[in-house]
RNA sequence: GGGCGAAUAGCUCAGCGGUUCAGAGCGCCUGCCUUACACGCAGGAAGUCGGGGGUUCGAAUCCCUCUUCGCCCACCA
């Protein structure tokens, strides 16, 4: 045995190799795209995320992925772009700063708009690359020469230009009507903003309201936000119901306030609903507010948009300046007190809450900006139905399109400081309102004073412009037209509609073409009683603590490797240990493969002779067309999406057949093929483990003799298959000796035989148990004794006696591998439904039984030979038969 | 109220064009410190594949239905 060139330690230490082998590979410049590499462009753009964000476990999952994707085509020879950047997340920003100033026990109104928006920057500048950092420590690939801000200047100016684009095609418009307001955050928010959350067990209170004039004297409507009483307007029935018909052009009088409002019909109240008599209250609902636009009702708010009751009018002193929820208990008790509050029930409901803060959404009328979506959604459809984006696992799709469907408009102003500021100009004097891609200085038709819009844009509304706003657009950059249109995106389906819906509608608005051609929707992370991670409730996992603990390979490895497509990611925050053994024990088991492989090559390895390669030993050339087969299931999974039937591939690869069979195999011979063979199958399986566990395969890939001091695994070749390796009938002859000795170190296993003793000696034992134990095995035995003698005895001969029983039992075993050739074609007719091919098929079982392949000895071959002829001519007219059934 | 998904070994999950499909990892049991690895090696126990029907020579695998979980959408106040 040749000396060890290298001593490495018999445990993977993951924090010796990472940091330097990531400083290298960003010195080396591989993760940019090489304009030099012969591929086809391959883009990948990052979910932007918040820009005041720490890494958590989903978007450690979300990355890795993209990391595998652009790793694997990076060495497929693609020019490799992954986009890395963050988004300035609107909202969430703004409220982080907001609670920081708080601790100064300021407002933002303290600090005034300019001020603030400063500190915002300042707080983004010190903390912003956060995010980014953890995502070098997990091994992300992204070119950071090309990081982007969606709020730096080149891409404010795409926003810009957006904005303005849809201004001009008419697609913007102010909109009075009811939407969703977060009384916390002070702003309007998007349908997709104001979530829908559990069901929440409420009350349904039932309300009197005098009646004048009518069939009764008073009605009774049912409602679970009894405070919005106050800017009822009507109170409405259906048409169609004849309970109520008379009360139709009756006034109705409101309690506590007593103002009349008139008693209308309007097809929107469900009779069956409450009591069947509505109470209007269009400022505070969008319904009511359709109503009201229906018959011309007053529309009054009042509430404050903070949520405190107010209006001049309408809400008593008593009730002025009360926050809803305290004005809602204090109006169920004036209402009791006189006598107006009927009765109240539990009622379920389900309420909207700010996705930002939870607050309750409180619907409110007001002037908000909107983009009209149907002219968008129209050719993002049809794109989609026209196979030009496939989603990865296709059973979104019906979600996707039935959104696209039915689109609403969108409101895109938001009541806040941060963010794109809103380009539209109102002139002071003669009210000439227009959307600028400069800020102008005077009233573009009389010359007056200009005031610009005080909003800012939803964040999404930058967010949408990702794929190209990145890359340079509006202008006409090199990374434009050599990057868009992309190729796959990785996210959440959670953000199938605030995103990606969005930016295939903006694709193809704006540069006529999709923004990627696959959007692979991954699962989502949850603790092991299903639910989601997340911070309030505590039970999220640190990346980097798993980092620190195990490694990156082991964080990726477990990520990968734990989550079918589409399915959700269970992980158990109590026990980091159990939960990432398996990425763990994996690059430990790697590392010792290396360590064991790389002390028996010399500084040369001999390449082996792939032309002749049939005069290598049995082992070798099951190994080599193994190897075959994982370079191409491996190819294919990623090629599919299937990312962890890629790892396990490698896995079973890796452990199953190099470490456990082949290195076993040839301990006893480790020099001329061997070696070669060694090498070759380790540094195939290096470059297919590599997008999944980088560092680890880095690390051992340059210890690799021959290897030059500027090579680098992450950009080397990914391996093709050598089809001259591919030998299915090696491959099924090593089976039977897996199967051989899989027999011996049974009976070992269950007659107690120790390591140390021979079989044959065992056979005539003095022990009487043991003597007796083996009689009723005793020709299996001796059979297997024989063939296992000289390897199954001692120390570390467990591959030598692979060996050994290969080359005494080759006849038995070549020949059994005819019959399994036979066996399989009958296997293969018999799905063609016929009886006689399932008989043969049940006989090819037998054939193949292990015990048969344990009992069978060199003198039956001839016997099984005479067999397979029979079978032979059976299997002929069978082939007839199904001819004549018209069966191909 | 619609739509979608999931129920397979103690745990987390593969398998789902019908005939080596009853599997993997972790855990468990029994041997092994065999000079790559005890984060390991060898062997093993363990599931009537959620319940019930149906189609078929044959079904975790296809159809129907029920039950239980989870997700998305929706203006019943």
């Amino acid at each position: 045995m040749p000396a060890p060139r290298f001593e490495l330690p018999p445990q993977y230490d993951p924090h010796a190799v990472e940091r330097p082998l990531y400083q290298r590979w960003l010195d080396r410049g591989v993760f940019p795209p090489n304009p030099n590499a012969p591929g086809a462009p391959y883009v990948i753009v990052i979910p932007p995320p918040n820009v005041t964000a720490v890494l958590h476990m989903g978007q450690g999952l979300n990355n890795v992925t993209q990391d595998v994707l652009i790793r694997f085509e990076r060495m497929r020879g693609r020019q490799t772009l992954w986009l890395p950047g963050t988004d300035h997340a609107g909202i969430a920003t703004q409220n982080v700063v907001e609670r920081l100033i708080a601790k100064e026990g300021k407002t933002r109104f303290d600090l005034g708009r300019a001020e603030f928006v400063k500190r915002v920057w300042a707080f983004v500048r010190e903390t912003g690359s956060t995010i980014l950092e953890q995502l070098k420590m997990i091994g992300c690939s992204c070119d950071w020469t090309r990081t982007r801000f969606t709020l730096d200047p080149g891409y404010s100016h795409a926003v810009r230009e957006v904005f303005v684009r849809l201004w001009e095609a008419g697609l913007i418009y102010r909109g009075h009507r009811v939407i969703h307001w977060c009384p916390h955050c002070l702003t309007a928010l998007s349908d997709e903003e104001a979530e829908a959350g559990d069901p929440e067990t409420g009350t349904l209170y039932y309300i009197r309201y005098a009646v004048e004039g009518g069939p009764a004297p008073y009605l009774t409507v049912a409602t679970t936000r009894p405070e919005t009483l106050l800017g009822d307007t009507a109170v409405a029935v259906n048409p169609k119901d004849r309970r109520h018909a008379a009360f139709i052009g009756k006034t109705a009088r409101l309690p506590i306030t007593q103002l009349p409002i008139p008693i209308i019909a309007d097809d929107a109240v469900v009779p069956t609903f409450g009591t069947g008599f509505v109470k209007v209250t269009p400022a505070h609902d969008a319904t009511d507010f359709e109503i009201g636009t229906r018959h011309k009702l007053e529309m009054p708010l009042v509430m404050t948009e903070d949520g405190r009751m107010e209006h001049s009018t309408r809400v008593p002193p008593e009730l002025a300046g009360l926050d809803r929820f305290a004005a809602r208990e204090r109006i169920v008790q004036m209402l009791q007190e006189q006598g107006a509050l009927e009765k109240t029930e539990p009622h379920t409901y389900t309420l909207r809450r700010c996705y930002r803060c939870g607050t309750v959404v409180e619907p409110r009328l007001s002037d908000q900006w909107f983009v009209k979506m149907t002219p968008l959604a129209e050719p993002a459809l049809r794109a989609y139905r026209a196979g030009m984006l496939r989603l990865v696992p296709e059973r979104w799709a019906k979600t996707y399109e039935q959104w696209l469907e039915n689109i609403r408009d969108w409101n895109i102003s938001r009541q806040l400081w941060w963010g794109h500021r809103i380009p539209v100009f109102t002139c002071v004097t003669c009210g000439e309102q227009w959307a600028d891609r400069e800020d102008p200085t005077e009233c573009r038709k009389c010359g007056g004073s200009v005031a610009q819009d005080p909003d800012v844009l939803d964040t999404w509304f930058s967010s949408w412009l990702w794929p190209f706003a990145t890359l340079g657009w509006p202008d006409d950059t090199p990374d434009v037209r050599r990057f868009y249109p992309g190729h796959t995106l990785v996210t959440a389906p959670e953000i199938l509609f605030f995103w990606v819906a969005r930016m295939v509608m903006a694709g193809y608005h704006f540069l006529g073409e999709r923004p990627f051609a696959t959007v692979y929707l991954h699962g989502t992370v949850r603790d092991t009683q299903h639910r989601k991670m997340s911070k309030s409730l505590g039970n999220g996992i640190d990346p980097l603590d798993v980092v620190r603990l195990y490694g990156a390979d082991a964080l990726r490895w477990t990520a990968i490797a734990g989550i079918a497509l589409g399915s959700d990611l269970i992980l158990d925050p109590n026990d980091l240990a159990t939960t990432f053994a398996p990425g763990r024990n994996f690059a430990n088991k790697l590392w010792n493969i290396g360590r064991f492989i790389l002390a028996q090559l010399p500084e040369q390895v001999p390449a082996f002779p792939v032309g002749r390669v049939a005069e290598l030993p049995l082992a070798d050339r099951w190994i080599l067309s193994r190897t075959q087969g994982a370079i191409r299931d491996v190819t294919a999974a990623l090629e599919q999406f299937r990312l962890d039937e890629a790892a396990k591939r490698c896995f079973d690869f890796v452990w199953k057949e190099l470490a456990d069979w082949y290195v076993e195999a040839v301990k006893s011979r480790l020099t001329g093929s061997a070696v070669a063979v060694l090498a070759y199958c380790f540094d195939t399986a290096l470059r297919l483990l590599h997008p999944v566990v980088p560092f680890i395969t880095e690390e051992l890939w340059q210890k690799l003799p021959g290897r030059r001091a500027d090579e680098l695994l992450a950009v080397a070749a990914w391996p093709t298959v050598r089809e001259p390796l591919v030998d299915a009938r090696a491959e099924r002859q090593f089976a039977l000796v897996q199967d051989a000795i899989a027999a011996i170190r049974n009976i070992r296993a269950e007659y107690r035989v120790s390591p140390k003793t021979r079989l044959g000696a065992a056979l005539s034992s003095k022990n009487d148990e043991a003597r007796r134990a083996f009689e009723g095995e005793r020709d299996t035995i001796a059979r297997l004794a024989q063939l296992a003698e000289l390897g199954f005895d001692g120390r570390a001969a467990r591959g030598a006696g692979a060996h050994a029983v290969l080359r005494d039992g080759s006849e038995v075993f070549v020949a059994l591998a005819d019959a399994i050739d036979v066996a399989q074609e009958c296997r293969r007719l018999s799905s063609e439904r016929t009886r006689l091919a399932q008989q043969l098929a049940a006989l090819a079982a037998k054939l193949t039984n292990r015990d048969f392949i344990a009992r069978a000895p060199a003198d039956v071959v001839a016997r099984e030979r005479e067999k397979e002829r029979a079978w032979h001519d059976q299997l002929q007219a069978l082939g007839a038969k199904l001819e004549s059934l018209g069966c191909s």
